[in-house]
Formats: structure tokens, sequence, C-alpha cells
DNA sequence: AACCATATTGATACTATATCTCAATTGCGA
DNA sequence: TCGCAATTGAGATATAGTATCAATATGGTT
């Protein structure tokens, strides 16, 4: 078992090699180029920054790093998909419509709501997706100056 | 004006008709197929019950009857973009991951916990998209014949 | 260090979903 | 009935992703 890395591409390889995924060259490159993004990013962004890697494997990386669960999927209001690092476990995101910025939602007690009003339906709830759409706090300053 | 309809395809028609758009022989089938689904349904879907109607036409239609609100978009789990009649309004959807069936969850009040949620970190809320998956009450009891 | 079973890659083709273009057609108010 | 703007549809294009499969690279074993 290789030392456990410090940098946050590292630490993404490392989750895969404890999965059982070997480490290889594109996988090294897709996982610094996603440890160097500042936001969220779609799967053909992550491309362009990786001219050499194939779009198979660009594809695959993705998928397998959000099986890991350290990559998720984020849902944009104009239904674009777009990937972002992901605290482990389960929660939601609050995305500016403005400019895109994410934060994640933690501690939201969506699932005992959900619980309760899906068993009220006779549904037994097995899970859900959840996107919050608004304006941060930085876009509303920015937009009432006064 | 003409005079109102009462079968649902007649309400959809009333429906473009009040927010300006003609009333025209493609609009009139689409609206008579969706009218006539019992659940939710794919753009292709639609398609393959209207021969004879352009594939921009049926997307054009879709999109309109969307933002007039008489029809609401589901996502399922498994990421295929569905669409059903929609009550007027805001709503959510319970969908069974066994048999597609849907029900409307109305009166949910995860807008006001949302509400609270938002604010505490400094957003304004301007919309969400939730869906919650489960198994409705049949596919329970069916599963567990005991 | 060389070996080898197999995981991985990437070029390419393919699928699915949806939008764009634009000439021809249609609906509807005057 | 006329005229114009809304609408249509064929086909091109765009977007996002999967399937195929021969060639290659990896990591454990010797």
């Amino acid at each position: 078992m290789r030392k456990r890395g410090f940098s946050l591409a590292e630490q993404l390889l490392d989750t895969l090699e404890e999965r059982g995924y070997r480490s290889t060259s594109p996988r090294r490159a897709v996982a610094s180029i996603i440890a160097g993004q500042e936001r969220h990013f779609t799967a053909e962004e992550l491309r362009e920054q990786l001219p050499g890697v194939g779009r198979a494997t660009i594809y695959r990386s993705l998928k397998i790093l959000v099986d890991s669960g350290v990559l998720c999927r984020v849902l944009l209001e104009d239904g674009n998909l777009h990937y972002q690092l992901s605290h482990r476990g389960h929660h939601h995101h609050l995305l500016c419509v403005e400019c895109g910025a994410s934060q994640d939602l933690l501690g939201c007690d969506i699932e005992d709501l959900l619980q309760s009003v899906s068993s009220a339906h006779g549904f037994q709830l097995s899970g859900h997706w959840l996107e919050v759409y608004g304006r941060c706090q930085i876009c509303l300053e920015a937009q009432v100056p006064a």
C-alpha cells in the first residue's frame, strides 16, 4: 500500500486505490485537474483541460469518483449537470443563479420531513434529489449597492 | 374568444390561447394525446404517438405547456426527464422506483424549511427542485405477500 | 528484473435528447 | 378574403453520454 497522500489530488487517488482501482496516468491527470477546480464543472469542461485524455476515460473517471463519494453531481437550474468535490455523505446545495457559487447544505433536516410526508402517502422512502436555487449574499449586495 | 372547452384536451388548448398561442392542428393533436396519458411520459413517447408531427413541434409544445403550468417536468431516478399533467402551482412528486407511479406532494412545508435554511446561509431563495423516490404502497404489499 | 493476468485506455461509432435554421404553410384579426 | 405574423417540419447541428474492442499499462508474483 502506497503512503497516503496529502494533497487533494493524492487524496482522490487514495480513495480510488482503497476501492481497488489502479493509479493510472490518466486518473492522476483527472485528479489533479479536479483538485484545482474552484467550483462545479461539467464533464466537457474537464475534457478541455485534459486534451490528452480520451472522452470515455473522462466519463469513466467521473463515474467512479461519484460512486466513491468524493464527487457529487449538481443539477443546475438550466438543466445542466455539473460535478463538484463532495463532503462525504448525503448533502444538498445552495446554488447561486447569478454567479454559480454553491454552498453545501449539511445537517438539513429535510430527511425527517420527507420521511413523514412519504409514510403519510404510504410510500417507503428510498432517496431524493434536491437542489436549491437563489442568490448568494455577495450577489445580493452587488445588486443593491444603495 | 372561443367557448371554453370541457374535455381535458380542450382545457389545455384554452390555456394556450389565453397566453396568446394559436390553436393549430399539431397542438390539438399534442393536447389530445397528452390528455390521454395515464402517467408521466417522455418527449419521445409522445412523438411515437404522433407520427405526423415534427420533432421540433413536439418539443416546442412541451416547452410552452410547461411554461404555462399545465405540464411539469419529472426527473426520474435514472436521470430521464419525463412530463406529466400538473396541478397548477408548485408541487413535488413521490415517485415509485418499482412501478413508476407518481403521487403529487401538495401542501408540503418544505418551502418554509428551505426559506429558513437559505437565509441562514445568506441566500435569497428563488426556487428549488425536489424529487422523492421510494416504493408505493401497492408495490410494498406485492413485495411482502406474507 | 522479467512475467503475466487483467484492468485500463482511447479511437471510433453509436445512441439519446434536444435545439437551430429557414423556406413553406397556416391561423386569425381586419 | 387578405395579409402578416405565428407556426411548422425537414434536416442539420448540438450536447451528453455509452459501447466496442484492440492495444497498452499496472501491480502483484516470481
